[in-house]
DNA sequence: CGTTCAAGTAAGTAAGCACTTACTTTGGGT
DNA sequence: ACCCAAAGTAAGTGCTTACTTACTTGAACG
């Protein structure tokens, strides 16, 4: 095998690892055997455990899934801000990010970790994705109250209660509540539900 | 110093070394030098490392702060729901867990480390926790919607939305947003725009 | 064919880990 | 004053960890 195609498969098998068990949960030894390979060649290729660690977050963050922003490439939420169809925006942001979350389990538990061991790449990947989004959603909550159709609120105050909801229920689904004893809904019901909320609760007294 | 009372140190020490880095990130011979005693004295009083992180979960969850119920002390939180005053009942719900939350940083940084790792003891803290409140949360819903003053919307899937914006927020305040970067907001602007949003959304047509 | 160089490994090493043992101090009850 | 149980420790034990070294393979190319 190439070196480079060797290389993104440890990343990956770091990966699923690494969001299993976190970073100190995770051994050197075990990426090896995960991937097939002696432990030298993961050494080989990353210089050390945090290298590859930052690695994944670098890779992930950069190149693939999540940090692709909904409204770059979803052309049901583009069209539907332009309609100002509000709970038609809210609920493609909602559906998209739930199935985003639940398409990435691994990567999500893996953000967790880092999160909380204050990996410093993660708090970059954080502030960096979530600022933009926070502007976008801000955004069209700015835009519809000069229309007089959402009330006065602090837009990032109301982006944040809608992004509770999306975020709070994925780590429902990923973490406490894996065998949807809690509440077993569809993505699709989710969403609109948590869109009519959200748009209901913002609308402007009539 | 006698053995309960070092004990309890050694509890609360671990407390803070745990939820700082982790279970597999914090030492025995660290929990130990931080209580000021030798590594040999932690595992007289704990039989193993194992057995101090559970006891952790055992005495927090069943003697202070988090596990006590809002509606079980929280006297303007019973007079909003005897009164039906559904923006002051959310209102309390939320500024009270907003509250604890803040007061107790450690212990819920030490949750999501315990929910990531799968901890068995914590996933039954989980299930017997959030279980009741979604039966108190979802019961209040559910008279209201009988009143008529509330439309037709899973009571489930509504606490969810809330809790959402409730335990997202105060993750947001612990782990990604400590400086306050995103969004600057006191308990009771939060709460009280959590409060209007939900009660809004779920408001019958009228 | 023979050289070369990247891909690959087996077998280490030193430090760190959870946990133990064998021992010493201390303070209250008789 | 003496005892003895409980509080405390220093110095291990064996195992695991991240990381290294010194070596082998195999395929591409002149």
């Amino acid at each position: 095998m190439s070196g480079d195609a060797r290389r993104e498969q440890i990343l990956r098998t770091a990966v699923e690892l690494f969001s299993q068990k976190g970073f100190k949960g995770t051994t050197t030894k075990e990426i090896a055997k995960a991937a097939g390979v002696s432990e030298a060649m993961v050494f080989r290729h990353f210089e050390n455990k945090e290298v590859l660690y930052g690695a994944i977050l670098h890779n992930k963050g950069c190149e693939e899934g999540v940090h692709r922003f909904p409204w770059e490439d979803n052309e049901r939420l583009k069209k539907a801000v332009e309609q100002k169809d509000d709970v038609a925006v809210f609920y493609n942001i909602a559906f998209d990010a739930l199935t985003k979350h639940e398409a990435e389990v691994g990567f999500m538990r893996l953000l967790f970790y880092s999160a909380l061991e204050e990996h410093e790449l993660a708090e970059r990947f954080f502030h960096e994705f979530i600022e933009r989004v926070y502007d976008f959603i801000g955004g069209y909550i700015k835009t519809r109250q000069k229309d007089g159709a959402f009330r006065k609120v602090k837009p990032r105050l109301a982006v944040r209660a809608f992004l509770g909801m999306l975020i709070h229920h994925s780590l429902n689904n990923i973490l406490w509540d894996k065998n949807r004893v809690i509440l077993n809904v569809t993505k699709q019901e989710a969403s609109r539900e948590f869109a009519e909320i959200f748009v209901r609760g913002l609308r402007a007294d009539s």
